[in-house]
DNA sequence: TTGTATGCGTTATCAA
DNA sequence: TTGATAACGCATACAA
């Protein structure tokens, strides 16, 4: 590890030129086998490495694709780090006392994402390397990436619209999971709307529901946007009126979802403050902070309320009741990305894509299935 | 993104030689203000971004560090694959009926690994590239990962041995979470064996149990030998006989486990057969497998019998009773094999390191406590 | 403070 | 089937 031997190294050992070692690698067809065996040997001996750097240069290709993300951990600078390891403490023993078991929404959701990526570009003999988007610095990191791949699939809105479109003038970019967008770039959507709709028709045709209310989300979340829509036209298509505005808005986390949900049970008996016979919530932690309430309240679920939620977490499949939900195809999101991408380098010319991404509706007991 | 521009458009557009430019963007401060000023104008203007590979070859480094795990999905050739995204497919509505939750252990494991990694990778500027090793060639996918990256961390058993061994002729290797082993390379081992033998001293010394079983996993496991070593030394600590197997074997599966158990619980009745004061499980899964069949059978846990785990997987959290158990620090893990990364970049002729990462022990309410 | 020139380790184009 | 040799795009030592 001194010094990584070359092609050189290689080809001085088997007494060959650079010429004959890189063919060996790269299409030992064009090799009598005799020379391919000598060549090995003398990797082998040395412990030759191509160098990718290298290769990148003379290729004018990495082979790498770009994964991008948004900051999960919430850290904007080096101070907020947790502490590093300390090497040679000793074993810790704790009583873990409970409390709420860890969200790792963002976690699971991105982990899928990459894994479904790295699993389609491992098809194709692509490698992809992950990007976090935080920090001060994060535009030079981002644009460091990009430098380093030969295509990036971007998580929406990890990556300000000027940085991207500057990037996007060396590599093809794909953005994932944003909301309608007329750019440059190829686009992989989620059809939050379809999906909610969907399940709306569902507690409207098979449950016989007409009363129904949407609990959103943060305003500015292009997801809620979507999914409020899918409410609107599933009611729509049923003759049902539909509202202009959700019935009310949380802000996506189970506990400020509980604020709500307190709320709306203290009006129970105060005029024009009957909970509807549905709550269509918009994400799944809401769905959940409203469980718990509704729960503690003694409204039965499904019985009284029926509630439904969106996005498949983990929690929705171990609450009791079950929650009905639209899963989100994580993987399916990564593996699209890097099929785009793909598509993309084959045909650089061709007009931006668009895809949606099919969701599936998962009927459990919250809605009063089964 | 026809043609990326280089340096050379760069510096013509600017006025100024590829010196500069390269100046500019490395070492700012030993250029004139306005100088600098023009050259990131015209950096903007072109949309500019520097290649990575051509970085990389100049500057002998390319400042990614490599992590590089095992196949978690199973998958040995393209034909396992999953199906691909089939775009512009409606939604689906399925009827969940429900099922074991999926168990994603690996994913988690892994997923945390490489937050820890990535987060510690990015406090020193580097970015992290992913691989895994996988398929028939995934000799040859490791070569090149191996080629892309200043250094690389190994999941253990992710890579045969001789493979590494050449590897490490190019970059500093590190492997993780192995069994103890004497080779060239820095080391990270988790604590299994201090971990659980503070596990079984407190159920000795706590809770007063004498009469305990170490319920195995499979033989070929490190991890489960280091457990089992840590069981045997908490008991001789407290001057009470270890045996010299475990009690009985799983293969780490919740499935394996329940099977185990059964035969287990089958044999109550018969001499010798009487079921154990405590039974120290080599993993969460394991437990986890027995404590559905104990309860099956009306056998109090902790009241009749006391489990206990390792690993800390979520789903000790959410059964009832909780598993106390010894907690994976698998985000520790992937930042302490970036630090040793670093520390061995910048002094590559020190010892071969080795880390003992620290454990801890998280007592619930399956060993009795509260 | 800026420019010139060289080398980094491959691939790929021609010749031989 | 093999060998010279010219890119590839940048960093950097050295000159100016």
């Amino acid at each position: 590890m001194r010094k990584a031997p070359t092609v050189y190294d290689v080809a001085q050992r088997a007494g060959v030129s650079i010429a004959t070692v890189s063919r060996v690698l790269r299409r030992p067809d064009d090799v009598r086998e005799h020379t391919r065996t000598v060549v090995h040997a003398a990797i082998q001996e040395l412990g030759y490495v191509p160098s990718g750097a290298a290769r990148g240069l003379a290729a004018r290709q990495t082979g790498v694709l770009g994964l991008c993300f948004p900051d999960v951990d919430g850290i904007d600078e080096l101070d907020d780090l947790p502490d590093p390891v300390r090497i040679g403490e000793s074993v810790e023993v704790v009583r873990d006392v409970g409390g709420p078991v860890t969200a790792r929404w963002s976690n699971l959701y991105l982990g899928e994402v990459m894994r479904g990526a790295e699993l389609e570009a491992w098809r194709t003999g692509h490698a992809v390397m992950i990007g976090v988007a935080r920090g001060l610095r994060r535009a030079e990191a981002v644009n460091e990436l990009a430098g380093r791949v030969d295509g990036l699939a971007v998580l929406s809105r990890s990556v300000p619209d000027d940085l991207l479109g500057h990037i996007a003038r060396r590599v093809p970019v794909v953005v994932m999971a944003g909301p309608p967008q007329d750019d440059e770039h190829d686009h992989i959507f989620v059809d939050n709307r379809a999906g909610t709709r969907a399940l709306v028709e569902h507690l409207v045709s098979d449950h016989g529901i007409r009363d129904l209310a949407f609990v959103g989300g943060p305003v500015d979340s292009p997801d809620d946007h979507q999914r409020f829509a899918g409410f609107v036209d599933a009611l729509q298509a049923a003759g049902i009126r539909a509202p202009d505005e959700p019935v009310a808005r949380s802000d996506f986390t189970r506990g400020g979802a509980r604020d709500l949900a307190h709320r709306m049970v203290g009006r129970r008996g105060q005029p024009g403050g009957a909970l509807p016979r549905a709550l269509v919530c918009s994400n799944d932690q809401t769905a959940l902070g409203f469980l718990d309430v509704l729960t503690e309240a003694g409204v039965d679920v499904p019985g009284d309320v029926v509630l439904t939620g969106f996005d498949g977490i983990d929690d929705t499949q171990t609450s009791a009741p079950r929650i009905t939900t639209v899963r989100q195809p994580m993987v399916e999101l990564g593996r699209a990305a890097v099929e785009l991408l793909r598509s993309r380098l084959a045909d650089p010319s061709a007009p931006a894509a668009t895809v949606n991404l099919p969701v599936r509706v998962l009927l459990r007991e919250s809605c009063g299935c089964r």
